[in-house]
DNA sequence: TGAAATGTTGGGGCG
DNA sequence: ACGCCCCAACATTTC
């Protein structure tokens, strides 16, 4: 090759949109391509140590593994191909920038484009990348791939960001009504990759899988890859959809649509997501409540990333600065008896173990399991967050830093300090038969579904089942009405601190 | 996208 | 027959 070859190939570097349909960024790509006679060279870098504090946890490394494969194998089949570069474990420290700035030197690049991203250390990294490739005449063009409408598109009257879901989501609807693109079809076929990069790795050598086999549960329960997305989207439109409302909240009921992981990795876009609902609704009016209580789930995930966007200190401050003297607990063995789903209240236990076992929870189960955390044990509701973090196939953080303030009562639009879940009412009232604390409650399988959600009031029922309570199940480690009342008193703290602030 | 405490009402048992 | 009490059942208030 000679040094005046013209550029004409671009990059499209693939982050958190891992499918072909509907994908902006990478349309905007092989239109540039086309536009210059040249090709595109799909790129993935693994680079978690520019993550900030969030470096992918276990379970998102699985899933991750998965879906490069599945994104290689789509994209081989259509001609092309995908490079794979690791930025982790060579001699010398490598870094996206680097890996760009090289790919496109080897390459003849003279473009790169990609989807936004909204976290603020992905944000400030991503600005810097995208100002040192305009210096070396690289054209950079960055697309909306993961939202239905932008962070900084919607305002309130007085131009500031929403903190209140109601309003904020009100106002998504009337834009979107009016401006909402249509999504984009996959390409038929890709322009060829010609030239494998220096620097390429394979999939395998990210070492994203666990080398002791704890991840079996996420491999049997779940199908990672847009192909599997799509398919799921549109199983859940046929057949879950009509139930949505009555069924959204009980987890011993498949009742949701489980788009989560495949949304976080951008296998499915928000905006396929909203079309095939909105038309399966307007072919069949009957839909149309379930279909809006079910976008509406879809527009607290735009509400999270909105609020991750503004208020980016959240990640691990609370939005409401009295917060910030709170006494928290520090029990290490009480977290961990969380974690591994030992608190002796079944719904609690239930909802950990699932999530260590298939890497998701049901979302009427987090919420109870927060509550858990964060009011009966009062442990800071960060911890709660780093396992959740390490441990969900759909960990987000948008969505993991307003979802755990919501529940301690920190965060915007969040649930007032008195509101403390009762776990045993919980479970009776959304897991009615006792089905999900059975099944991953296997000790209490044998407790008929009166006294599932608290077996110590059933002596005898549990020596008949021959389950003796501190041994084969334990004992509930606080209290729950004791616990109550200890929260509320902790609450008197910073009223009493947001007193002296004022 | 709660739960507990407290208040109110009305039917039925009983002296 | 009547008033009194008890206590579901429901409503309201409070945390």
């Amino acid at each position: 090759m000679k040094d005046q070859t013209p550029k004409q190939t671009a990059i499209f570097w693939f982050r958190q949109d891992l499918r072909l349909s509907d994908n902006p960024g990478f349309k905007a790509a092989l239109e540039w391509a086309e536009a210059h006679g040249g090709t595109v060279v799909p790129v993935y870098i693994w680079a978690p140590g520019e993550e900030g504090d969030w470096p992918p946890g276990g379970a998102t490394q699985v899933w991750l593994h998965h879906s490069l494969s599945a994104l290689k194998q789509s994209l081989e089949s259509l001609g092309s191909g995908l490079i794979v570069s690791n930025a982790v474990g060579t001699s010398k420290p490598l870094t996206s920038e680097l890996i760009l700035l090289q790919i496109a030197q080897e390459s003849g690049a003279g473009a790169v484009f990609w989807n936004r991203r909204y976290e603020p250390f992905a944000i400030e990294r991503d600005k810097e990348i995208k100002s040192t490739l305009k210096n070396t005449g690289l054209h950079v063009e960055t697309s909306n791939g993961s939202l239905l409408i932008e962070p900084w598109q919607v305002r309130t009257k007085e131009g500031k960001p929403y903190q209140v879901f109601g309003p904020f989501w009100r106002s998504c609807l009337a834009q979107l009504e009016i401006n909402n693109d249509l999504p984009v079809a996959a390409p038929r076929k890709l322009p060829p990759l010609t030239k494998i990069p220096k620097a390429a790795s394979t999939i395998e050598e990210l070492n994203l899988l666990p080398t002791i086999p704890w991840h079996t549960g996420i491999v049997n329960t779940w199908k990672a890859g847009e192909a599997s997305a799509l398919e799921q989207l549109q199983k859940f439109i046929k057949s879950g959809l009509g139930e949505y409302q009555s069924m959204r909240n009980r987890p011993d009921i498949e009742g949701v649509s489980r788009m989560s992981p495949h949304l976080h990795f951008g296998e499915i876009s928000p905006r396929q997501i909203w079309y095939a609902v909105k038309k399966k609704a307007a072919h069949d009016k009957d839909l149309r409540a379930a279909a809006l209580s079910y976008l509406r789930e879809v527009g607290w995930r735009e509400f999270s990333h909105h609020l991750l966007y503004h208020f980016p200190a959240t990640v691990t401050e609370p939005l409401r600065p009295e917060f910030r003297s709170f006494p928290w607990e520090s029990d290490k063995e009480a977290l961990q008896a969380w974690q591994k789903g030992l608190t002796g209240y079944p719904m609690v236990d239930a909802g950990m173990r699932e999530l260590w076992h298939t890497g998701i929870m049901h979302n009427r189960v987090r919420m109870i399991v927060a509550s858990f955390l964060v009011k009966d044990l009062r442990l800071p509701w960060l911890d709660g967050a780093r396992w959740f973090w390490d441990t969900l196939v759909d960990a987000d953080l948008a969505q993991n830093t307003m979802g755990w303030q919501w529940t301690a009562g920190c965060g915007a639009d969040a649930a007032p300090y008195f509101r403390v879940f009762n776990p045993v009412l919980q479970g009776e009232k959304f897991d009615p038969d006792g089905e999900y604390v059975r099944h991953w409650v296997p000790e209490l399988a044998k407790i008929k579904s009166k006294n599932i959600h608290r077996p110590w009031s059933a002596p005898l029922e549990l020596a008949a089942a021959g389950v003796t309570l501190g041994q084969d199940y334990p004992h509930p480690i606080v209290d729950h009405a004791e616990a109550r009342q200890l929260a509320l008193a902790a609450f008197q703290v910073i009223k009493a601190a947001k007193q002296i602030n004022h």
